[in-house]
DNA sequence: GCCGTTTTCGGCCCGACTGTTTTCAGTCG
């Protein structure tokens, strides 16, 4: 029985917390976590790693849990897992999820009041039978009521990138306008530029947070001020998302900075370096243990460097390996340099027009890439097969391909060094067959291929469905790899260690959608498939000339694979380009 | 339960805020 890294993950985070209610000491409780987090971040199929004997030189895995991921590989089940689920009912789980409702209040709900399900809390809490509880009172119940309704108005949970970093943005360069404030940064998994956002937290430096907590509590749009101290408070607003607000004085930035950009994980492996070394580390010093003298850091590369490590970029802290390598790289230096950014693109290489299912015409598009700082773009209307998209068939292909040959001799009349080059998203038929024959294909500069339909066939299905697309002479790019679509759906399930290896065979770029609903492949898929050496594109995949500003999600997402432009097709110049598209 | 150029035992990151308390437990990040 074959469980995927997030099913593990899914059962190991299970478990933590039906311990922590059971009271379990809080380290064992970790161990559980780190593990989880360690598998859900690996990129490659922990079922190899269990084939071939290595699970215990992952990280966060030692004996113990070892044992539990086999039992769970051989039988499908795991015993340990079962009883603890009896032990523990999936109702009193469920109120962990409750804002204010931890471990400790969660058991003391069950055992005291019989309480095993978020019904029958809120019908408790409603009742006023929660606040004769020892260490609670009306207030503490006021608050379990507003969790309960803040946990039924989103569904997920968490934000898509794309929906926070505008707003979060907005919202600093306000604070930054308040009186005092010399600095303003939001932090976080924001920063980090993680593809969903749990919440929003920005970090200000002044000698005066009165002001600054004021100025932030009185934004438009908060629903409920979850918490207002002298230098941190958090609010939540009217579409869920939750802000916290830090301020430090000026001279503490830097290892305030740190600590609220996170990760947590990265974080605690950070402490530890500094403990080992004989000091203790926090938000605001780095203090001797021996006579607790302090150092400030008013910035973070001073921090790293003290600690004896290179820098390291923000997308990159996720105590997924970045400790080490900077630890060999040594102070002064910065990890990954190279890695890449937005100004390294110079092109799009998928998006619509009103040819297709787009909002603008080609010129408009051509234009707006202009505007970006582009060379090219590659035009990828969608192909026949998508009838709803409005696909095109070979005979309006050929009609396209006059009307682009008219842009670029516009464009080159008016002076302007750019190509918009022909392209198509050509439909992978369920059977693996594209929908425009070769000799049709052979028309285009740069072919891309999507799976859009039956993205729910089983693996071994959907794994030769798209291995026979890719054997296809003129297929240069894979879109939106996974077709999901986050706090939606799942993506396919594939065999993505035979999809990377052909995709390295047959010298096919792996688009990384940088569509804040989509940015497909992950972090995690495309570091893996850079490590089995493939190479890539970062397009938005727009339908509208905005779209093309997404392009800042894709350039994140590709950061924390630990991209470098050389790996990225569309950082290329157009001859090269062309080039790599004429090979074989 | 994991981990180790200080350890195979004894550690395990650290602090703000709240609400309930006469000093702190619980939650959160």
């Amino acid at each position: 029985m074959t469980l995927s890294n997030q099913q593990l993950a899914t059962i190991f985070n299970d478990i933590a917390d039906r311990l922590e209610i059971q009271g379990e000491l809080v380290f064992k409780v970790r161990a559980y976590r780190t593990a989880a987090e360690n598998i859900a971040a690996l990129g490659q199929p922990i079922a190899d790693i269990w084939a071939a004997g290595q699970l215990e030189q992952v990280a966060g895995i030692g004996k113990e849990i070892a044992k539990k991921i086999d039992e769970l590989m051989r039988t499908g089940r795991l015993a340990f897992y079962e009883r603890l689920k009896r032990e523990v009912p999936d109702g009193v789980v469920a109120m962990l999820r409750v804002p204010g409702v931890g471990p400790k209040r969660a058991k003391l709900f069950w055992e005291s009041l019989g309480i095993d399900s978020l019904e029958a809390l809120e019908a408790a809490a409603r009742a006023g039978k929660l606040r004769a509880l020892p260490r609670m009172g009306e207030k503490a119940e006021q608050t379990i009521l507003a969790g309960i309704e803040a946990l039924k108005q989103r569904a997920s949970g968490r934000f898509r990138l794309g929906d926070v970093l505008p707003f979060a943005e907005a919202l600093v360069t306000t604070l930054r306008a308040v009186p005092g404030v010399q600095r303003a940064a939001y932090a976080g998994s924001l920063r980090r530029g993680k593809e969903t956002i749990g919440d929003v937290d920005i970090l200000v430096a002044t000698r005066d947070p009165a002001p600054v907590m004021q100025a932030f509590l009185q934004q438009p749009g908060i629903a409920q001020v979850l918490a207002s101290g002298e230098t941190k408070s958090s609010a939540r607003f009217e579409n869920g998302l939750q802000v916290d607000v830090r301020a430090v004085v000026p001279d503490v930035w830097g290892t305030a900075l740190q600590y609220f950009t996170g990760s947590q994980q990265h974080n605690i492996r950070i402490r530890e370096l500094a403990q080992r070394a004989g000091y203790s580390l926090n938000e605001y010093a780095l203090t001797r243990q021996a006579d607790g003298k302090e150092e400030r850091f008013a910035d973070e590369a001073a921090l790293y460097a003290r600690l004896g490590l290179a820098y390291i970029p923000p997308e990159l802290r996720e105590d997924r390996g970045e400790i080490e390598h900077a630890q060999a790289l040594g102070a002064g230096h910065v990890l990954m340099p190279e890695l890449i950014t937005v100004n390294d693109l110079r092109g799009d290489l998928q998006m619509h027009t009103n040819w297709s299912d787009g909002a603008a015409d080609i010129m408009t598009m051509a234009r707006t890439a202009i505007a970006l700082g582009y060379e090219y773009i590659l035009i990828t209307d969608h192909t026949v097969g998508l009838a709803v998209a409005h696909g095109l068939d070979a005979a309006r292909l050929r009609e396209q391909r006059k009307a682009i040959d008219a842009v670029n001799e516009q464009l080159a009349a008016e002076g302007i060094a750019f190509r918009v080059l022909h392209g198509a998203e050509v439909e992978v038929r369920s059977d693996g067959t594209l929908d425009l024959p070769d000799d049709v294909l052979a028309t285009l500069d740069l072919v891309q291929i999507s799976v859009h339909t039956a993205l729910n066939q089983p693996r071994e299905v959907i794994t030769a469905r798209l291995l026979r697309a890719m054997q296809h002479p003129h297929v240069h790019i894979v879109g939106h790899p996974a077709g999901r679509l986050i706090n939606e759906r799942d993506g396919a399930d594939y065999d993505w260690e035979a999809v990377f290896r052909t995709a390295r065979e047959r010298n096919i770029a792996l688009e990384i959608n940088a569509d804040p609903a989509r940015l497909d492949l992950s972090d995690t898929l495309a570091r893996r498939a850079a490590e089995l050496g493939c190479v890539f594109s970062i397009s938005t995949d727009a339908h509208t000339p905005a779209g093309l500003h997404n392009r800042i999600y894709g350039v994140l997402t590709a950061r924390r694979a630990w991209l470098t432009p050389a790996r990225v097709i569309n950082t290329w110049p157009l001859e090269r380009l062309l080039a790599w598209a004429r090979r074989g």
